[in-house]
RNA sequence: GGUGCUUUCGUCUAGUGGCCUAGGACAACGGCCUCUCACGCCGUAAACCCGGGUUCGACUCCCGGUAGCACUACCA
């Protein structure tokens, strides 16, 4: 029978969702929307020393922003979950996890502990490479070695303690996993995790993992590759438990690696490099940091998925460019890279490039004057003096400039605001020293003009600059200094065109007032 | 240290025994266009980790090694 495809993105509130989250979460919507399953998000927050208020509510915003939707569990539009098997948080599920506790103590499957953090500190320190498993666990304090009486009696007494699963030894384990095939690990080299600790009464991962997916009907656990060398102890608990028969596949993805050196990225790396290491700005409470985001960097949602995807996924053939759409009906986890991939921040510009360029002038000039930036230059007036049609247009001139709309301001700022200084460098190579005579001639030719086009324009001055062998080159350069302030800016008549003939005499009389 | 995973241009990758003189994209470099700066177009440089095998033939399959990464917590 098969069995309705149900993947789940369980992610810790220990922080801001790191961008490998972010595509671990990606890769489960894809695989679920594909099939036409279901796409939970659970919480798992069983380590309470590790909370981070606010974390838990930015996950679900950020999911939002790329256009992840979550079908049951926790959301934006669900805040405490929706669905048939909650609750969705782990720390509100404490009895759920204590029944299968007790049926594991009940089985013999796993034993009560008591050594203390300190014990089993200094033991690590005096034993090289210990490890609490079958050759170890008859030296060690617990329900194994201790009289039945004493178990019960450190409990009346509320010691604190752990259950650990008892891991037979020599047993070769099988994973069965959808992109790497079959690993296989001796279960000797396992320890006797713990399962749950009385301190906070809650499961650790491992427990709370097996527990929740198979009561919430998960099919396929697609995570990090970091899980991988646990996933024959989860095999192990499902069997434990007598769930092996509705086991999830498993599919652990390769981890995304600094750009530079080795290991995996981390926040570190972010900062360092200078790029956003998280979808959104986080403002951590908990240590007063804040995090630079994807979104307030000014990317588009579509443009962090479609490079995302990219990042260890990749269809045969040449295509570089996927909407979601196109994502949900091409992924397949076979075709899922098995290595790590280098975080290539240059490319994720690029792609925001290209999505801009998709936007028409009108959203983009939307764009660009709901950032505010120019507010500060044009000494913080609510209206620039144009139309907002001809903005588009200016955008229109520049936009293939720019990966983001935060970087049009510095292609357009002299549109808006007249140049009061002239650049060093652009004077030095090219105001000459004819200069100043040519554009005092150039400035009564336009006085003269009436028609301002800019195949008028080009009909009156083109053919002078030839007559009198000025030079094209000379002559524009030194207009353009006028205009611009600079030697940049899109074809000079499309300035002349937005500036108008009034503002553009102004410009090069002031320009005259000025240079030499 | 132990266990596992991985290994094609600087980076992301295509490639499933002959289509490979190894393809695309980002980045780099050069040229064209041109009144500037860009864009665009054209082009250049750039890779099969090493060693054995299997085979008529190996980037592709097998074995060994190197290297990288992950895990090895009362964290996930």
């Amino acid at each position: 029978m098969e069995r309705k495809v149900r993947v789940r993105f369980a992610p810790s509130p220990t922080g801001a969702l790191h961008i490998g989250g972010v595509r671990t979460a990606l890769y489960n919507y894809l695989f679920a929307r594909q099939h036409g399953g279901d796409m939970l998000l659970r919480i798992e927050d069983t380590d309470s020393t590790r909370f981070v208020p606010g974390a838990e509510q930015y996950i679900t915003e950020a999911l939002h922003w790329l256009g992840i939707e979550i079908d049951e569990g926790i959301c934006v539009d669900a805040p405490d979950g929706k669905g048939e098997h909650g609750p969705y948080r782990q720390s509100e599920r404490r009895g759920i996890y204590n029944q299968y506790v007790k049926y594991l103590l009940d089985n013999k499957r796993a034993y009560i502990a008591f050594d203390t953090p300190e014990e089993l500190e200094k033991k690590r320190q005096e034993i090289p490479n210990f490890q609490y498993d079958a050759s170890t666990r008859l030296q060690m304090v617990n329900s194994l070695t201790l009289s039945e009486e004493e178990v019960h009696q450190r409990l009346e007494n509320g010691d604190q303690f752990v259950v650990r699963f008892l891991v037979e030894p020599n047993e070769n384990v099988t994973v069965h996993d959808l992109i790497r095939g079959e690993v296989t690990i001796n279960s000797s080299i396992l320890d006797d995790k713990v399962l749950y600790k009385s301190a906070d009464d809650l499961p650790t991962y491992h427990l709370a993992n097996i527990v929740d997916d198979h009561l919430m009907e998960i099919s396929h656990v697609i995570r990090g590759e970091e899980w991988l060398p646990s996933a024959p102890l989860h095999v192990l608990l499902y069997r434990a438990f007598g769930w092996e028969d509705t086991m999830p596949q498993f599919a652990h993805l390769p981890l995304l690696l600094k750009p530079d050196g080795n290991g995996k990225l981390s926040k570190r790396d972010g900062d360092r490099l200078g790029f956003p290491v998280f979808p959104l700005e986080f403002h951590n409470e908990k240590d007063g940091t804040i995090s630079s985001g994807y979104r307030e960097s000014g990317y588009y949602p579509e443009a962090v998925i479609n490079f995302l995807a990219l990042l260890g996924w990749h269809n045969t053939g040449d295509q570089e460019m996927y909407s979601m759409e196109e994502l949900i009906q091409q992924f397949s986890l076979d075709r899922v890279s098995k290595s790590g991939a280098k975080f290539d921040y240059e490319k994720g510009k690029w792609f925001n490039h290209q999505y801009l360029l998709r936007r028409s002038d009108e959203e983009l000039a939307e764009e660009f004057l709901a950032t505010g930036n120019w507010k500060q230059a044009t000494g913080a007036q609510s209206t620039l003096h144009y139309p907002q049609s001809t903005i588009a247009k200016i955008i229109g001139l520049v936009k293939e400039r720019v990966n983001f709309v935060s970087e049009l301001w510095e292609q357009v700022d002299f549109f808006f605001v007249a140049p009061k200084e002239f650049d060093e460098k652009s004077l030095k190579k090219r105001w000459k020293e004819d200069s100043h005579a040519r554009l005092t001639e150039m400035l009564s030719l336009l006085e003269a003009q009436e028609d301002w086009s800019a195949e008028a324009l080009d009909a009156l001055i083109l053919p002078w600059i030839e007559k009198n062998e000025y030079g094209l080159g000379n002559v524009m350069n030194a207009f353009r200094i006028c205009l611009v302030g600079a030697a940049r800016g899109p074809h000079i008549w499309s300035i002349t065109d937005i500036l108008g003939k009034e503002e553009t005499l102004a410009r090069v009389r002031y320009a005259l007032s000025v240079l030499k």
